[in-house]
RNA sequence: GCACUCGUAGCUCAAUUGGAUAGAGCGUUGGCCUCCGGAGCCAAAGGUUUCGGGUUCGACUCCCGACGAGUGCACCA
């Protein structure tokens, strides 16, 4: 209907003899009672036509060639908005393709099978995942959904290591655990892990060993094992969350491939870095950045902007034509030392997009909580989705806007469980399940031919275009990857179906008109359900 | 000090990317089930969009400046 509106308004003013590269936009009004759609055009061009707006939009009007059958109202009003009102029969037809399409109802080809990346969590191995992990887990898995659900083929990957300090204290930080459970005496510094955590892992390799790891250096059996207890931890809670991540990259790779190597081969051809003090510099200063940084320290190992960019440039040799990554905003002065340094190899860095989002606060009532995976003040994942369960935990980080910090309020998240919006949705399909049901025992079942004639009270309209606005919304948010705008869409549809329900009455004598009504339910309940789908929560029968 | 993200109802947050009368939830107040799920519906109260300038037909949105919050600014990742 969009396209259709935009070339006849394009050619009306070319009829006018108006040429002009500004593109028609067409919006959905505010107010319901400005149409169904609307286009500023005449106000944009008014002035490059010194004319009246009112009256330009006027002659645009005069000269537009549309079909009565789907647009029952042309206006003109306000400064010089043009409003469109569609027809009934418009919203039935599209009805009925709803219908024809349940399943596949909001799913677009738009991503034409585009190879994508989606990097995300990428914590490393060194304790479990915190609540501040969670958002940046659940909002990468919601884009990755997002951009299947519009045609990209979407690989979810997991980037980590396993060599650098942070885990040589890990190591350590068990050792020392294990000695002291073999009842050695020895100290536990400070700025080493403190979590409970570490304890359980040295007990474990005291089961397993006895004593016999007193002379192991903290780099070999106990880094190995804390290593492997923690990502089995991390891909658990992950999992239930429903995120499964098809490949984990290690940073090591990169160097046992000679990648980093390659790379620090390919800047010095290109005159990109020099030595000095003993280390190796990149220089950003020529690449648009403010000063110089060092990627090889004067100890010969690398820091960590030299194996990201490796890396970077190894997604792009890996064919990937969308890179998309996802971090906290505490990484968000690396990112851009990335970005010049494969554009400066010579890679497209357009294809890569850098989605940042910001802290979550978590609070305790009126309190803060401090959080720091070293020091173990910190609430878990694990802890946070068995208070609250894995649905709302999704839904809360994914119904605010990803640029705003997040108070998370656990009294609050607790005690909310009733009247959490999570539920208000999950209700709304609960609801429609229910009526199926009930239908079902009456004999009324669902019929495939049903009446759409039949549908005429405002709050079935009402209804009927809040759903069909599904599928636009969802490249919206794929484009944009504004999931928030998602969660709210949701919320506007279950509004618009409880008032359907409270005002007209589905099942009733009238066999006809109940099933026209039902059908209305069906097309309800796909919407509903494909949108929790994308957002990774559950659309329960019961309740 | 510099950079990034922000500052909107009592609280938590939206606002179609510059559009018409700034909207939801929670909380507060008052109405709705002999009827398909009341975890619902309807209504009321609540705002100088932190403050001050600017840009234009039009600003919560863009620009400049203050103030306030969070996060960064390593030869840590």
């Amino acid at each position: 209907m969009k396209e259709y509106l935009q070339e006849r308004i394009a050619s009306s003013l070319q009829s006018l003899g108006i040429t002009s590269d500004m593109p028609v936009t067409l919006e959905k009004p505010r107010q319901a009672a400005h149409g169904d759609l609307t286009t500023n055009i005449a106000m944009m061009l008014a002035k490059g036509q010194k004319k009246n707006p009112r009256q330009f939009a006027a002659d645009i009007v005069g000269r537009l060639q549309i079909d009565a059958s789907l647009v029952s109202r042309i206006e003109i009003a306000g400064p010089g908005f043009i409003n469109f009102t569609f027809t009934e029969k418009f919203y039935r037809q599209e009805l009925s393709r709803l219908l024809a399409h349940e399943q596949m109802f909001g799913r677009s080809d738009v991503g034409k099978g585009k190879k994508t990346q989606v990097e995300f969590v990428s914590a490393n191995p060194t304790g479990p995942l915190t609540v501040g992990h969670g958002r940046g887990a659940v909002y990468g898995d919601t884009v990755s959904n997002l951009l299947e659900w519009t045609g990209h083929d979407v690989t979810r990957e997991y980037y980590f290591n396993n060599a650098g300090r942070q885990m040589r204290v890990l190591g350590d930080s068990v050792r020392l655990r294990y000695l002291q459970a073999v009842g050695e005496q020895v100290e536990f510094p400070e700025d080493y892990y403190q979590g409970e955590y570490i304890k359980d892992i040295a007990s474990h390799l005291k089961d397993e060993f006895g004593d016999g790891l007193k002379n192991e250096p903290a780099e070999g059996k106990f880094k190995a094992q804390a290593e492997k207890e923690i990502f089995d931890d991390i891909k658990k809670t992950l999992k239930s969350l429903g995120i499964v991540h098809k490949t984990f990259f290690n940073e090591n790779s990169l160097y046992e491939d000679g990648k980093i190597k390659e790379v620090l081969e390919e800047f010095k051809k290109k005159g990109l870095s020099y030595e000095s003090e003993g280390a190796v510099w990149l220089k950003m200063s020529a690449l648009g950045g403010e000063k110089d940084k060092v990627i090889v320290k004067n100890t010969g190992e690398p820091t960590y902007r030299l194996p990201d960019i490796a890396y970077h440039v190894d997604k792009f040799r890996r064919g990937f034509d969308l890179i998309v990554d996802i971090f906290g905003s505490d990484h968000i002065a690396t990112y851009p030392d990335v970005l010049a340094g494969v554009k400066a190899l010579g890679y497209d860095e357009a294809k890569v997009k850098v989605l940042i989002h910001q802290f979550v606060t978590i609070m305790q009532g009126t309190e803060v909580v401090k959080m720091s995976t070293r020091k173990a003040n910190y609430i878990t994942l694990d802890d946070l989705i068995a208070e609250v369960g894995a649905d709302v935990v999704r839904y809360f980080f994914l119904m605010r806007s990803m640029t705003s910090h997040l108070n998370f309020d656990l009294v609050l998240a607790k005690q909310q469980s009733d009247e959490n919006p999570v539920f208000y949705l999950q209700y709304a399909h609960a609801r429609i399940c229910s009526i199926m049901r009930k239908a079902e025992e009456e004999g009324q079942k669902a019929g495939s031919t049903p009446n759409l004639e039949l549908l005429k009270e405002p709050d079935e309209f009402d209804l009927i275009k809040m759903l069909l606005e599904f599928p636009e919304t969802v490249q919206y948010c794929a484009e944009t990857f504004e999931i928030h705008r998602l969660a709210e869409y949701l919320q506007d549809v279950a509004t618009a179906f409880h008032k359907f329900y409270h005002n007209c009455r589905v099942l009733s004598e009238d066999a006809e008109l109940t099933q026209a009504r039902l059908a209305l339910c069906n097309a309800t309940k796909a919407v509903l359900r494909n949108g929790l789908a994308v957002l990774g929560i559950s659309a329960p029968e019961k309740m």
